[in-house]
DNA sequence: CTAGTGACTATATTGGATTATAGTCACTTC
DNA sequence: GAAGTGACTATAATCCAATATAGTCACTAG
């Protein structure tokens, strides 16, 4: 599940070689240390002691470099709300802890990865086709929580299914999105509290 | 109810003086032409005819001009939600206007007065004390809103009114605050209509 | 005292020549 | 054919001197 990008980005030449992995490991460093801006596609290829040309035959862009690494980065987010969410029972407690889990990894990346932060806040503000897997990732494992609350009569079953996990995403989104996150810092201690509690009380049957 | 700042902002002078107003009145015809950037405080001065010395007897800074301006906006736009909002009967049917209003008012200035919207967005970012007053406006109509609801025993009455008001707050949060809201054009739409909807379910008795 | 300003400074902004970088391509080597 | 590159161009970032601007203050006129 850890694999690189959900829908792989443009890239180019196959898509399993060691070069590739080498690439993807020298941005991942230099990004994360100089940021995406900073590090040139030169520097790469200094990095992995091969000609910024050769590159390109990897990858299509210096975008398509940092959609690779975005991808990375969130898909690690989606990993550790999957590991929250496991050590929980109901339903209920289900959803309250993927929220938590959400706010808490992504401020946690704002402040101790704060360049990697940075592309991922980017990619979400361009829309990148990381970003939106993130959101479709997250309003997945929504869904999938919803209906076992359903089946099992915890959640309210009136409101189309579609209909519920959309709204309550869009409750969501302000922390889903690294862009919008970030304007958010000062409520990540109480937001995902007291927004779990309003959603929860939305479900009640 | 459309004077200017709410808790007025850095001001020099008496607070009721023409050239006050001259100024206010050069700074919102300029600010919305130009932009804040673009217009300088000599500008204003040349438009009301005095020198640029003489506005610092009335305002402290620049910035200070940009407040008042941002002031008004913001009084503007909670003046038209309390006009949608008079025009229901229900606090349900309040409730709904009251979103739908925020968030069609908001984005009409948005594409209709650009310059003045980025006044009002740079002011959220920065927690002047002018978007502060809005948030804490729209808060207080909220808190109406649902006590009336709850004495009419339209809404639930178990979750501690605070707690209800805030947490609803944060739902409407991304449509209040300019910054914010300019990231959320897409689902100006459905979000304000499928979250009501939300909002109402959870308020539900 | 009230209404108002010109002249000044320290900081910010701009233009535009200079340099750095993304991305391509014809080419070599094995 | 597969692995790899140097040399190139067009665009974007950088730098720095010249200019513009925010904000102050000592001052004048009535």
């Amino acid at each position: 599940m850890s694999e690189n990008a959900s829908s792989a980005p443009q890239s180019r030449g196959p898509s399993d070689h060691s070069v590739r992995e080498q690439i993807v490991e020298a941005a991942e460093e230099h990004f994360s240390h100089y940021g995406y801006e900073k590090t040139t596609v030169s520097d790469l290829a200094k990095a992995i002691g091969f000609s910024k040309a050769y590159i390109y035959k990897f990858f299509d862009s210096k975008q398509a470099i940092g959609e690779a690494i975005c991808s990375k980065v969130l898909n690690a987010i989606v990993e550790a709300i999957e590991e929250a969410v496991a050590g929980a029972s109901t339903p209920t407690e289900k959803f309250r802890k993927m929220f938590k889990a959400l706010v808490t990894t992504g401020s946690d990346l704002f402040f101790n990865d704060r360049k990697l932060y940075d592309i991922a806040a980017h990619s979400a503000g361009e829309g990148w086709p990381s970003a939106r897997a993130y959101a479709q990732h997250i309003k997945q494992m929504l869904l999938e929580i919803i209906r076992e609350g359903r089946e099992s009569g915890e959640f309210e079953r009136k409101t189309p299914l579609d209909e519920t996990v959309h709204s309550i995403f869009l409750v969501m989104h302000p922390y889903v999105n690294p862009l919008l996150l970030q304007h958010n810092l000062d409520l990540v201690e109480d937001g995902p509290v007291q927004l779990s509690s309003l959603v929860l009380r939305s479900l009640a049957p």
